[in-house]
DNA sequence: AACATTCCCGGGAACGTTCCCGAGCGAGTG
DNA sequence: CACTCGCTCGGGAACGTTCCCGGGAATGTT
């Protein structure tokens, strides 16, 4: 273990530095920095030269301090790791970065009290606002914080006008898979349910709606739960299809299911989608080389996340929700 | 658009006001929540309670602006949406957390100047330590910046003894790649390699050399460059096999480009890996699911996110160099 | 009983910025 | 010539925390 060298660690270049040596009062200085009028031009420039000559950086910490207010936009997932978020982060990014403000990260694996942890540091760094995804946490407690701090929740919707919203049309999606999954005369549909989150029953209930809409009479014997990952879809399709073998078309939750039913379906020696068709959701980057490639409902994830911080910062309650698209492939 | 209510926001509680509803100091209330030493056990328990009673949470802005240090960590990547990043990010995350520290991310799209402006930003906010990949910035404004901050580096090593360094180690699992695709009595190997970045060329070196140790010449002519994207890898590979159509195993830069060239060699109507071997770089998630399932060389992304952070804390200059392994599916 | 020692506790100062307000100065007006 | 007004500019105060240091009370020592 060599030591590194941290003796050499200069004292910070403050504003009243660059006062002094620019010959002006540290307000003038702030002024010039921030481009405010009450300054004459050739004052500005001198005070902008005298900056940058000695490399001056005004610290957001003191900053945020005065103004009570720090530019830093968190954004909560429960895990950047899980394929379907690292978009969505750099639409947040990219749009925060536009807005000038920086990105802190939280994963809370869906657990309500990381969720509530993630909100609580967002808080105590006098967050600009808070945008994500939340699993946990009852509806209360979240209308709660927006009390607190702007915060956007996305895809799922809360009860007052207290907190944005932005989220993707599942009810269209579903509607539209389940038509497509429907159209081989003897159609007989399934689903595979997400087993974590409190909020996320739209799917489900879009899909009991959809099948008894073209008269499949009640299917929600034949939705089965599972973690949302790969490994919970496999599972879950087993078991789906050893309660009910005829069934022949699979609506799953996200693609990570998606992808796991159809390992099921082959591992069980049939074929996708002769013996059954599956979509997802999402549409994972992943899911356009698989094989068979994955039909599945598509999410601009992108998008999703330059809205979300788009609300954040319009300082509104509105409900937005975004248009998806069904993107047919070699599964279904 | 609706307006959302922003008056009854709330003021801050302050240490001061735990201070008044504890009856005690406010130096006292700093130790009851710091656990520090100079306090009776009942002063402390009267403090905390009042603290919770009020709701008080620290100001991460004061805080740091008195210590001259926030806890923030600043994770800098060239693009979270590339697969390969989540998974190093979640380990970073969990580490930090670990070690009561928060990450703000940065993209830098592998440009110099965004990644000035990264450092620039984590310095602003007084951060912890830098933790990031590099790969626009040459190597002496690197090694000034880590005087200015803690800073690791990864996939990449800075002259001096000056910042830390995380690295996987190339050159053992090219060689291993290398291997599997010289095992057939006509080998002859080719190499996609990437065009972005001042200090990525370890893998190509390490090509080089594992090429010259079995025997097969100057195989320099047979790298061509490109974008580290499955769409790169597929131009790459295309024009490599134009080229040199005796080409009967392919080494790409990393599993991006090792998909795009597997799509290529399906594309001239060759089969994989019968026509063409591939062997990747990195092993992504998606990599087992795809047809047909890419050979490549394992990374361990998360323990190398881990690592980052553990270095930074560690605050040494040590270079860590991490194990990697080959995984033989179906390409190769 | 007087004094030293230990244990608790509290208030001033400082971190670096922005907000508030007052001052100097030249020009325009009566 | 006196007065007002607009344009620049600068210094005090405050944001909420931690560091520094000094003081009082309780305990132990001679």
């Amino acid at each position: 273990m060599t030591e590194r060298g941290r003796l050499p660690r200069v004292k910070r270049v403050t504003i009243e530095d660059v006062a002094r040596e620019a010959g002006v009062g540290r307000q003038t200085v702030s002024r010039a920095l921030r481009d405010l009028p009450e300054i004459a031009p050739d004052t500005r420039e001198r005070v902008l030269a005298a900056a940058t000559r000695l490399g001056y950086r005004p610290s957001a910490l003191a900053k945020g301090m005065r103004t009570q207010r720090s530019d830093v936009i968190a954004l909560i997932v429960s895990d950047i790791a899980n394929p379907f978020y690292p978009a969505v982060a750099r639409g947040v990014y990219d749009a925060a970065e536009a807005a000038g403000c920086s990105v802190v990260l939280y994963n809370t694996d869906a657990d309500p009290g990381r969720e509530r942890d993630a909100i609580e540091d967002a808080l105590a760094r006098s967050a600009r606002g808070v945008v994500g995804f939340f699993y946990g946490m009852p509806d209360d407690v979240l209308a709660d914080y927006a009390r607190s701090v702007p915060l956007v929740v996305a895809d799922r919707e809360l009860p007052s006008e207290v907190a944005a919203s932005v989220s993707n049309d599942f009810a269209t999606g579903t509607a539209a898979a389940v038509e497509l999954l429907a159209r081989r005369p003897d159609a007989c549909l399934g689903m595979l349910d997400s087993s974590v989150g409190v909020a996320v029953d739209e799917r489900r209930l879009a899909f009991v709606t959809a099948c008894a809409a073209l008269g499949f009479g009640d299917v929600s014997a034949r939705i089965v739960q599972g973690p949302p990952t790969i490994p919970g879809g496999t599972e879950a399709a087993r078991e789906l299809l050893s309660a009910w073998p005829e069934v022949n078309g699979i609506f799953a939750f996200n693609d990570l299911m998606g992808i796991g039913a159809v390992q099921a379906v082959l591992a069980r020696g049939g074929a996708v989608p002769r013996d059954c068709a599956v979509v997802g959701f999402d549409d994972l980057e992943m899911s356009a080389y698989l094989n068979p490639p994955l039909s599945t409902v598509r999410i601009d994830k992108y998008d999703h996340g330059q809205a979300l911080v788009r609300a954040l910062l319009a300082d509104t309650a509105d409900r937005i929700s975004l248009p998806v698209s069904l993107i047919t492939r070699a599964t279904a």
